[in-house]
DNA sequence: TTGATTTAAGGTTAATTAAGGTTAAAGGAC
DNA sequence: GTCCTTTAACCTTAATTAACCTTAAATCAA
């Protein structure tokens, strides 16, 4: 996880920058904002830690030149103790945060983790994409199967074992792959087991008709759409 | 091991304590020189640490007033980048020693070590460290939820629960792992303690329905905002 | 070679069992 | 007493097992 640290006070900035370190961050630190842009570009960070009182050009200025270019980049901005929330409000979106100087490092820590994984979904297709199968939409995240207005939670044998056939679209499963994946082995009555989940989910997407888990005897399946 | 700490800035002295804190040192913070000897005669510590640059009492005299009343008690000083080496050549005795500013956690830890001892007390200083999950905001100093203007003061296991699925967010705690970690072992009783817990955190946390506490049925929870 | 028959694999639905959820009352510590 | 934790009773739901049904491949008779 890379931090992009605006911070002119050298001295702070060498014991934060270090400690992050220490616990597995990577870290940039700038002593002001004036190439955050092209750095941005070039160290393609996934959260920003912006002082606000900063000599050259002040932090919120930074900040909404980050928020410009880049809408999701998480932010966060470290104020003065005195500093009045109002100031802040502006700022407190969904992908920012800030913290009152002087802090915990625990806090720090915490809140840069937690902002990070809450905008993820944002930048980062990856982690808290949804999956598109036919018409449906399903969330790996909260289980849920979605077609048009509703909404089916999925089980977790039901959730792992379309999660299988949703990452072999196309291709054939072994069915003993999938019985030693999710039963840890194809003893018969996992097999049957399995006969019982395949026709759940046949069920739960029968509103789409392209969709279509076939069958290959003695092999395996394919779902494809 | 206790260390007397005199820095005006704020900001680096409370990480610098933090960090030391954290390392089993004890710390006492004082933002001047003014009531040094009186602190020293309560709090007793074991080494001070002494930024030079210091708005109503220079660090050097602070320095030789300890010396007067305290002789064998050693002294480090934080100086400037650009000090030079003769202004502080009086006081490299062997019961001093000093770090330029910006200065490296590591070599202060060095310097300080002489004297190192593990404890076990903890860091207690943390003002208001709190996590965010979803709407909510809990405490763990406090125990405190928030949610809005209502706050919920959570019991110890309720607490303890808490921290383990907020630990493990979006992934997948085992029911054992829980079961071990609470109560020691994964008998029935329990087991059925761990469901009455899952229940209380989820009435408590039903006002943002963006968290979810998702159960996976023979596994374990996950939960999610 | 081709259609009928066999057979094993899988499909479907329902019953059973096990896991967990909910609520309230009992027990304990302060 | 009061608050928290544990125990208990009963309820709900998911996972498994079971029974019976269907289908596709394999075998076989003409």
């Amino acid at each position: 996880m890379k931090i992009l640290y605006i911070e002119d006070e050298v001295s702070l900035a060498k014991i934060v920058k270090e400690s992050l370190e220490s616990r597995e961050f990577d870290v940039l630190h700038l002593e002001d904002g004036e190439f955050v842009i092209s750095e941005i570009a070039s160290y393609q960070p996934d959260i920003c830690l912006v002082d606000v009182m900063l000599p050259k050009k002040d932090g919120f200025t930074i900040g909404n030149e980050i928020r410009q270019l880049y809408p999701n980049l998480p932010i966060v901005f470290i104020t003065a103790r005195d500093q009045t929330k109002d100031v802040l409000k502006g700022f407190e979106s969904g992908g920012n945060d800030y913290i009152k100087k002087p802090f915990s490092l625990e806090e720090l820590i915490i809140r840069i983790k937690n902002l990070y994984t809450l905008t993820k979904g944002l930048n980062d297709q990856k982690e808290d994409a949804s999956y598109r199968i036919g018409l449906y939409t399903y969330n790996p995240k909260t289980l849920d199967l979605i077609v048009q207005d509703t909404v089916k939670k999925l089980s977790y044998r039901e959730a792992q074992l379309l999660m299988i056939l949703f990452e072999t679209k196309g291709e054939i499963v072994n069915r003993k792959y999938i019985l030693d994946t999710l039963w840890g082995d194809d003893h018969f009555f996992n097999s049957r087991n399995l006969d019982v989940y395949i026709t759940k989910l046949r069920n739960y997407l029968k509103s789409d008709p392209n969709i279509e888990i076939i069958t290959l005897k003695g092999v395996g399946y394919k779902m494809i759409w």
